[in-house]
DNA sequence: ATATATTTTGCAACCGGTTGCAAAATGTGA
DNA sequence: TCACATTTTGCAACCGGTTGCAAAATATAT
């Protein structure tokens, strides 16, 4: 069916090596065998087997992109950035879903078989160990959204969830709360363990603030409202630190139906800053986590290592900062 | 770096070729030796290059998935179900991004140049002559979410945009909307042009309620609340039958912010059904597009297809049916 | 013009697998 | 046990490219 480097040699005349040369640049080709080998590629509609040359050249430009975060809709602007990101350096993004049922190893062998270059794997929600899986397999790994251990095994590049942590509590204070809360994603998340820390640490410094902590089931909408709407039944603080926007949301729905106001009766604060948090009618005061930057230089990151692969690894931070919105009362004054 | 095929011969003192046998189902090897085969193989960590097979087979199971849609939500929904549906049949999906500065035929030589088995394209804002620029390069495509043609060219999977509309409109007819309007999205999607045709059609049947039409930029929450803050400020309907869902929260925006009351001032209906019109606070009516039967069905058309190439285009159409939630008036009695 | 340096080209082996074919091994029946 | 049918195995060619090396062609210097 599709057109070969053979038969482009023959229609040209020459060798297969010259063709093999033409399409591969930096190789040696006269003018005027260019001309004939792109004259005849030109005519069979020709273009060159990219999975055939990785073979030889041990390339293939595939980048496998791993992620568990199907539900939350700011990584379908973390998607969109990485395939662009990834196909305008020529890669080429092979989508892995993580699902529970599915062990690790399978999807290492799989990305092995497939000879990617590279993995990113995306997501603050595994265990530190499953991108070093990768590393052992000897593939250049980046996790997007990870810990930053202070002995890295692999390239991280995210945020400080420890000092998010810290920020949050510190916007509460400042804004005279006295009864403060952390509500946090799924305890085993090593970003809710490191925004608890910090939270907690923080508010460490204020003793007489009171302080309570719990946990939804996931970073979803539903499970951010079956908790809100639990606590909201015992005990209730006067503003809370929700482990990210979309269970900020499903928070502040539960407020609503409880015949409470936002931001009168309780604050919220979340983390993120993802579309929807701008959205009018959510109007959230949130945490703005810079995912265009650290997307962009995790390829980067991707990119310079597959250059050069025993990079020695690091972690890429990035700051975070408040966005003020409409779901935490003013700060008081002086 | 990688462990091959030879050096696993070697090492179980046999032919390459009864090694690749071991590992291709369906070939004639013994137990004696499958056993020592698997041995030396598990041994050394070894397994099969998936690409350096495809060379020789034809078939690399990588599976295009193009799309456009990276800033609707439900579009996450649908990525998902596909990148989980293909790696369950041991189909991997090489996810394109297509942004409006790259044009179709890069796409096209791209994927060609992977040996793709076969493209989904998953998109209802895309020009139909789009999938079929694959199919031209003899490659397999499914066009999930497609327009139905009456001569379709490549198989399509998706929904009768055209009854949606007319099923939006006998609902508002039915609650006794004296004035409608439609709000599509863009207006060069072909979706957007057979909401609009069916709802004109039907409403063609009610002479003595008015209608009305407009468009907006694109299907999204900041497109639908622009269109809507626009037309408040001169004509309003009764009730409008939106684009989709994520352009209807945009329009809901817009109305609550002018200190209007869905569903008593103004009634919604909107398209999709995806999983944040459930959520409390948006509690949006509207028409459910069944996307789990139709990315499963697109997979597994798209499995019959690898298997039987020429086979006859099929529309596959699947019936959506309105969802009645918080955002339009009850229906009035007999 | 010739000798020498430089560039361009083709040959052939290789990347990591698969597969048709014939030889070798094993199984079956008498 | 032998003749024959059946299964298993290895050889070698091939898939669609790349690349080191030496020969051929061209450029440069004398």
């Amino acid at each position: 069916m599709a057109v070969t480097l053979k038969e482009v040699a023959e229609r040209a005349g020459v060798s297969r090596s010259a063709v093999s040369r033409t399409f591969t640049d930096g190789a040696s080709v006269s003018d005027k065998m260019r001309r004939k080998v792109e004259k005849a590629a030109r005519e069979l509609g020709y273009s060159p087997n990219a999975l055939a040359s990785s073979l030889t050249t041990g390339r293939t430009k595939l980048i496998g992109l791993v992620s568990n975060n199907f539900h939350n809709p700011i990584f379908l602007e973390v998607f969109d950035l990485f395939t662009r990101g990834l196909q305008d350096r020529g890669l080429r993004p092979l989508l892995v879903n993580l699902t529970d049922e599915v062990e690790p190893e399978n999807s290492v062998r799989m990305l092995r078989q497939y000879s990617v270059d590279g993995v990113v794997v995306a997501s603050s929600t595994l265990p530190p160990g499953f991108a070093k899986a990768f590393r052992d397999a000897g593939v250049p790994v980046v996790h997007s959204f990870g810990r930053s251990s202070s002995s890295p095994q692999v390239h991280v590049v995210g945020i400080d969830n420890v000092e998010c942590g810290r920020m949050a509590a510190r916007e509460l204070v400042a804004r005279g709360y006295k009864e403060v809360a952390f509500l946090g994603g799924p305890e085993a998340a090593t970003s809710t363990q490191d925004r608890h820390a910090g939270f907690m640490s923080e508010m460490a410094q204020h003793p007489k603030i009171g302080v309570s902590c719990s946990f939804a089931e996931a970073y979803s909408f539903e499970a951010g409202r079956q908790e809100m709407l639990r606590l909201l039944k015992s005990e209730r603080a006067e503003a809370y630190f929700c482990g990210d926007d979309v269970l900020s949301i499903g928070v502040l729905s539960a407020i609503l139906d409880s015949d409470l106001k936002v931001p009168e009766d309780i604050g919220i604060i979340g983390l993120n800053d993802m579309e929807m948090a701008r959205w009018e009618n959510i109007d959230l005061t949130t945490i703005h986590q810079p995912i265009r930057q650290i997307v962009s230089s995790s390829i980067e990151l991707m990119v310079a290592t597959l250059n050069e692969p025993d990079r020695y690894p690091e972690a890429r931070i990035f700051p975070c900062s408040v966005v003020e919105r409409g779901t935490l009362r003013p700060a008081i004054e002086g």
